[in-house]
DNA sequence: ATAGGGTTAG
């Protein structure tokens, strides 16, 4: 039988919270002073109240169900668990503050069931402290209790604590379950960890095997996804591989792992084996997401609207990340009226469709339309995420909206109190640096209350690139070298520069820092889709059999462009090399052998869609205007970061990229 | 009693 340990000091309850129950309400300040809840026990007989609070629960009425219980003297556990389960479903930490204190009053305090409740509950609202303290304050630690701390602390992302508690376990001998090897890799994956957190998940794997949970499909998904999240492919496909059973959501997790690890043909690849081979693993939204993000990425439209086909056939056309996704996938393949349909379309939006929608007009360069969109979104009364303050601000950089793009940054604090993230600035700094308004960026960079990042110094390389500023350029690229001393890119974009410059002196030496560090430019390729086939060119293309068919095109290409007035851009190249020799190489871009083979392997009149994993450069720029008007054809050409449409001579994007 | 994959940006 239970004791009943009342009265109890409030010091000694949990947590310093009212002690009188009149002053909770269910999501405001629990110091609002509500009329119908009165706290007299003597009012209450003896008689048990579970009933009507376990109906005031089931029926939703929280408030209510708490003022019953604070006048129930005999609350049982399971009165508890559902006052519990409705502070999480109301959302509301001042009732389940309340609650607690009710529960270590009615002398429940060290139940374990419970605890495992409470925590996570204050999981579930939000609040780890709370969750970490009933934890430290209950003395009898099942699996429950110490998997409801764990899956708190990985939800949080407290990782260092996390592994910390999971050691502790370890260490007082507590057996670890399935359940516990999910939430400890969960753990893994947050960043505020000092030591090498892929280092931490590697070790956890070597726990799972040992202990003989690699044929546990949950355990053995979490794996596979926390390597995808560090991008390591390979660990992850031999995860997948070596999994005994498999299911929808272990392929669903390694065909995202494809799609976001810049393997988007791997992805397609594999969902069409999971479809000819694993008959018991339908396609859900989930996966459908995935498999449009690889279509998105390729700028694969003929595959991409062979999926939407199959999205509506098993009728996941009423799935809002589903349709989300689709308006993504239509404006990244060029064809904006479609996703726009996409979006008139559906019944129900979120701020991530608006965001959508945005984003592709923004990427297309219709900066205006982008911000109408922004703005005829917040008049339906969706309030903006600070996603949306990205994508419109990317929009005005596309567009050299300055002034706009300066006043919805303004906005976003005074106006919808969102505080401008490192990522905000980064845009802010684009669009002053492309705007050729470097001062101006710089001075807001030394504005910034908080310490400029990659994003922010590399945001600004990018302008000097296009501006040709060697000293801005020295100066950003000196930090982004300390702050990601192994990305290949910042130190091709600051030979780039000096290359423009002709400072082929320091060409050099910066190509042998990169030398030096064991670093590699980054080869760019091309993608092109015909036929529903992917195909990827290489700069350096030996592979390809029809390569010299590709050369001899282009070369005939070259002088009938010439002839209409195209002069090749040689300063692009980064060589000390003579004119002939630079045009040479000049041809041997990937983004021109695209357009070689996509106009050899398709139809007169059919659209050629092609996609860069680099930033498009000056000369190709140039020659996709003049072969879009020599061969009457339109080619859509998707950088790293816009669109280009080149149609009859000109460029959607007016020159300004 | 507890758990696994997905939407927008860069």
């Amino acid at each position: 039988m239970r004791v009943l340990r009342m009265p109890l000091p409030v010091k000694h309850g949990p947590f310093q919270i009212q002690t009188h129950p009149s002053s909770y309400t269910s999501h405001a300040s629990p110091r609002l002073p509500l009329s119908f809840v009165s706290f007299n026990p003597s009012t209450n007989p003896a008689n048990n109240n579970d009933n009507l609070i376990q109906s005031l629960c089931k029926q939703g009425y929280l408030k209510q169900a708490v003022k019953a219980l604070y006048s129930d003297p005999n609350p049982t556990q399971k009165t508890f668990e559902l006052l519990i389960y409705s502070c999480v479903e109301e959302n509301s930490l001042s009732a389940a503050l309340h609650v607690h204190r009710k529960l270590v009053l009615s002398g429940f305090g060290q139940d374990p069931f419970l605890a495992t409740k409470l925590i996570n509950m204050y999981c579930d609202l939000g609040s780890v402290d709370h969750a970490c303290k009933v934890f430290d304050e209950t003395r009898e630690r099942t699996i429950f209790v110490w998997n409801a701390v764990l899956r708190a602390l990985a939800k949080a992302g407290r990782g260092e604590k996390l592994l910390e508690l999971y050691c502790r376990m370890n260490w007082v001998g507590v057996k670890s379950n399935r359940f516990t090897y999910t939430f400890v890799l969960k753990g893994c994956v947050v960043s505020e960890m000092s030591i090498c957190p892929l280092k931490k998940g590697k070790e956890i794997h070597a726990h799972i095997l040992r202990h003989g949970f690699e044929g546990c499909v949950h355990v053995m998904t979490t794996l596979l996804d926390v390597y995808a999240k560090f991008g390591c492919v390979s660990y992850a496909s031999s995860v997948f591989g070596a999994m005994p059973t498999k299911n929808i959501v272990s392929w669903s997790a390694m065909i995202a792992c494809y799609a976001k690890n810049e393997m988007p043909v791997k992805a397609l690849e594999l969902f069409q084996v999971m479809m000819l081979e694993a008959c018991d693993s339908v396609p859900n939204p989930v996966t459908m997401v995935s498999v449009l993000q690889a279509c998105a990425s390729l700028a694969a439209l003929e595959n991409g609207k062979l999926v939407h086909g199959y999205v509506l056939r098993r009728g996941l056309d009423s799935i809002l990340p589903v349709l989300n996704t689709l308006i993504t996938m239509y404006g990244r393949c060029g064809e904006i009226p479609t996703g726009q349909r996409v979006f008139d379309y559906m019944k129900k939006r979120d701020v991530v469709s608006w965001n959508s929608l945005i984003s592709i007009y923004g990427m297309h360069g219709f900066g205006k339309k982008a911000i109408g969109i922004f703005e005829n979104m917040i008049h339906q009364g969706v309030l903006p995420s600070y996603i949306s303050f990205i994508t419109v601000l990317c929009a005005c950089s596309h567009a050299g909206l300055v002034e706009e793009g300066k006043i919805l940054f303004e906005s976003m604090l005074n106006k919808y109190r969102i505080r401008p993230s490192m990522e905000h600035y980064a845009c802010i700094v684009d669009l002053l640096g492309r705007a050729n308004r470097l001062d101006e960026a710089i001075k807001l960079i030394e504005s910034m209350d908080f310490k400029p990042g990659r994003t922010v110094w590399g945001s600004l390389l990018g302008a000097c690139r296009i501006q040709c500023n060697v000293e801005l350029a020295e100066r950003a690229s000196s930090m982004l070298f300390e702050l990601e001393p192994n990305n290949a890119g910042n130190y091709v974009l600051l030979s780039d520069i000096y290359a423009k410059s002709r400072m082929w002196n320091d060409v050099r030496r910066v190509r042998k820092q990169l030398e030096s560090r064991g670093l590699q430019k980054i080869p760019s390729y091309s993608r092109i889709e015909v036929k529903r086939k992917i195909y990827s060119l290489v700069s350096v293309e030996e592979y390809n059999p029809q390569i010299e068919e590709l050369r001899a095109f282009l070369t005939t290409l070259l002088t009938e462009i010439k002839n209409q007035g195209y002069v090749p851009q040689t300063n692009v190249v980064i060589y000390d090399l003579d004119e002939e020799e630079k045009e040479v190489i000049l041809l041997g871009h990937s983004g021109k052998l695209a357009v070689a083979f996509g106009l050899i392997n398709s139809s007169k009149g059919e659209t050629i869609r092609i996609t860069n994993n680099l930033r498009l450069c000056e000369d190709c720029h140039g020659f996709m205007k003049f072969v879009s008007k020599f061969v009457n054809r339109e080619i859509f050409l998707r950088d790293v970061n816009r669109f280009h449409c080149f149609r009859d001579g000109v460029c959607s994007c007016g020159d300004y990229w």
